[in-house]
DNA sequence: AATCCTCACAACCGCTTTCAA
DNA sequence: CTTGAAAGCGGTTGTGAGGAT
């Protein structure tokens, strides 16, 4: 299904631009983004709000941190998700679930938007035959990816999101995470397993052995200390 | 050739979290 | 400590492209 985004992508994909309550909605035009990219370059990203107002653009102040965080930022890279990016993808989200922005941080380049629809997208289905195929003559019914880790994680209010992270932070390596272990160690002192848990390697036990956080016991994702 | 269906993706919406006053 | 604004996040929607019938 290529589309191009040489062209103007904003242009050819998405909603048509219209305009309500003074604001411009639907698709960007090369133009605006023009705009915005050449505001965020010379005065920083954040203050979102003023941003709308200094450059005049009919837009949020949301609209145009999205703009800029998911397309119009340099670093971007859009597009030809590689095998090994797939990969890592499928096992964060077996890790975190849903959530997005922890795995695009793991990925760099990536955006949480452009992962979220690339799940959904394909590796949702992938995912879903594979762990059929795979658990057939499982006794334990497969769960949603999301649902499972969050069941398996006890998502209560003893493990907040950013918890999560730290406790993957040092193990997700996949070929991609060495570099970004060490681009960002998680901060001594930092809380990083629940309370509940005595230490790292129980709670690593506790959600990917135990639990058998993906479901099929004999595909077990690598624990936190094999990956140390 | 026309129509329908599915896929991929941009962008919006609403809720939650963070932070400054 | 409280509160309101801003930022962040995940879910969902709407659209065009392209394949199938």
């Amino acid at each position: 299904m290529g589309v191009n985004h040489s062209s103007n992508p904003a242009l050819e994909m998405g909603r048509p631009p219209c305009f309500e309550d003074g604001l411009n909605k639907g698709v960007w035009t090369a133009h605006e983004d023009e705009v915005l990219g050449n505001y965020v370059k010379l005065h920083g990203e954040g203050k979102w709000v003023n941003v709308a107002k200094a450059t005049g653009l009919k837009r949020s102040a949301k609209s145009c941190r999205l703009r800029w965080l998911n397309y119009l930022k340099p670093d971007i890279k859009r597009g030809n998700i590689a095998l090994d990016e797939e990969d890592l993808i499928i096992r964060l989200h077996r890790l975190l679930g849903n959530r997005w922005s922890l795995i695009a941080k793991r990925l760099p380049g990536r955006t949480d938007n452009e992962i979220k629809n690339y799940w959904h997208s394909t590796l949702k289905k992938k995912v879903q035959e594979s762990s059929s195929n795979h658990c057939k003559s499982k006794k334990k019914p497969m769960m949603e990816p999301s649902a499972e880790s969050a069941e398996s994680l006890k998502m209560d209010s003893c493990l907040s999101p950013t918890k999560i992270f730290h406790a993957v932070e040092p193990s997700i390596d996949g070929g991609l995470g060495k570099e970004m272990v060490a681009e960002q160690p998680p901060e001594s002192g930092d809380e990083i397993f629940p309370k509940n848990f005595a230490s790292f390697s129980e709670f690593d036990s506790m959600t990917v052995g135990e639990c058998g956080i993906n479901g099929c016991q004999d595909d077990p994702l690598p624990s936190f200390s094999d990956l140390g």
